[in-house]
DNA sequence: TTTTATGATACTATTTTTGTATATTTAGAC
DNA sequence: GTCTAAATATACAAAAATAGTATCATAAAA
């Protein structure tokens, strides 16, 4: 920890863990693997650090950096509201979006480790940042009054897995319409406007 | 082999052995898992198959069963030769395409295991049979006499792989106008036209 | 009921993986 | 060049995971 960062290798290894535990998880993947993929040495591993586990949190820990990085560049900026929840969608269709099944699976599979404790607080830490932004906006009028916002959580992720439907794509010439559609209907249902009760 | 076949859990436990070793590749996946999966004893397994070897043979034979399968429905068709082409163009571009990288990684991790030979007296006699195809074409005149067949099988690949470059992919609205550009490239670069010199 | 197929469990043997100790090599500082 | 620190290759012991089997229990089918 005090050692390294900024490391070329620390940072090789990383990334080629990462690559690694989001393809096959992280039960599946081997250190001697990882370090081979890294082009390092088995040793060079166990000075940067301790042991297989913490790699793995620390891979979490820079994708959950990551995400909130992507979220807050976006929140930061000046523009609607509107705009910005287009582009978290956009993000997310893209596969920007940082989180994989296997990876998500092999975490969930054991709730005691240390591991899982680390995503669930980091996820609900994201979760409470996002919720707080959507109460403010609401406040703010930019949302429905009347709208539980645990229920747009929901719909952001029902929402993604229709847009990789392919009956759904098939009815769209491209991805890019499809994207446009589903954000306008996100929108038109959630947004306050002028013609809309409460 | 004389055993079973037919068998519901046979067949069970073949379908979940590729699903998963279409995903991560074979080294990576236990016997237990695909016990789990496919809702079968461990027991059972072993009663079905001598062991994992076997299994992923006969996974690997099924693969090119059916392979060759796709491919005799496309040539046995009255249809023009240049329609079959594109016939087999879609079918790797939509994913029909049976190989994963990960399982070919693992098969010819070990040249001298019996899986690989397997796999390459397999892949020979795929090859063959469509080698024999393209030279009856040639005789018949419906590819270019002066055209070395072995380059049309190495483009074939190379194609499938530029119409997964998002590049490319970026400069058609949809997908499907990007494969009718690369079929219509692929066929009079290859076809022989009145207008053809040879 | 008897037979046959499947399953659960516990267990051993084998293989893989982890993590370390040691000798060797490489790359930069002087 | 020579010295020093970091990186590597290799070999290895300890631990963990996996393969494969033996036994008994269960369910379904004849």
């Amino acid at each position: 920890m005090l050692i390294a960062k900024n490391n070329k290798k620390y940072n090789a290894i990383l990334k080629t863990a990462h690559d690694l535990f989001w393809k096959f998880g992280i039960r599946r993947v081997t250190i001697g693997e990882v370090c081979k993929e890294a082009g390092a040495s088995k040793m060079t591993f166990y000075r940067l650090f301790p042991d297989k586990n913490e790699l793995a949190k620390e891979v979490v820990r820079t994708l959950f950096k990551k995400m909130l990085d992507d979220y807050k560049k976006i929140m930061e900026q000046d523009i609607p509201f509107e705009e910005k929840i287009k582009q978290q969608l956009m993000m997310k269709f893209e596969g920007t979006n940082q989180l994989s099944p296997e990876l998500i699976k092999d975490v969930y599979g054991d709730p005691d480790s240390e591991l899982y404790k680390l995503w669930k607080s980091s996820a609900d830490e994201m979760m409470q940042m996002v919720y707080d932004d959507y109460s403010q906006a609401q406040e703010k009028g930019w949302i429905r009054k009347n709208m539980n916002l645990k229920f747009i959580f929901y719909m952001t992720n029902k929402t993604i897995e229709m847009a990789s439907d392919e009956k759904l794509q098939a009815m769209y010439p491209d991805m890019q319409s499809l994207i446009m559609e589903i954000a306008n209907f996100f929108f038109y249902g959630i947004l306050s406007r002028k013609q809309s009760n409460e």
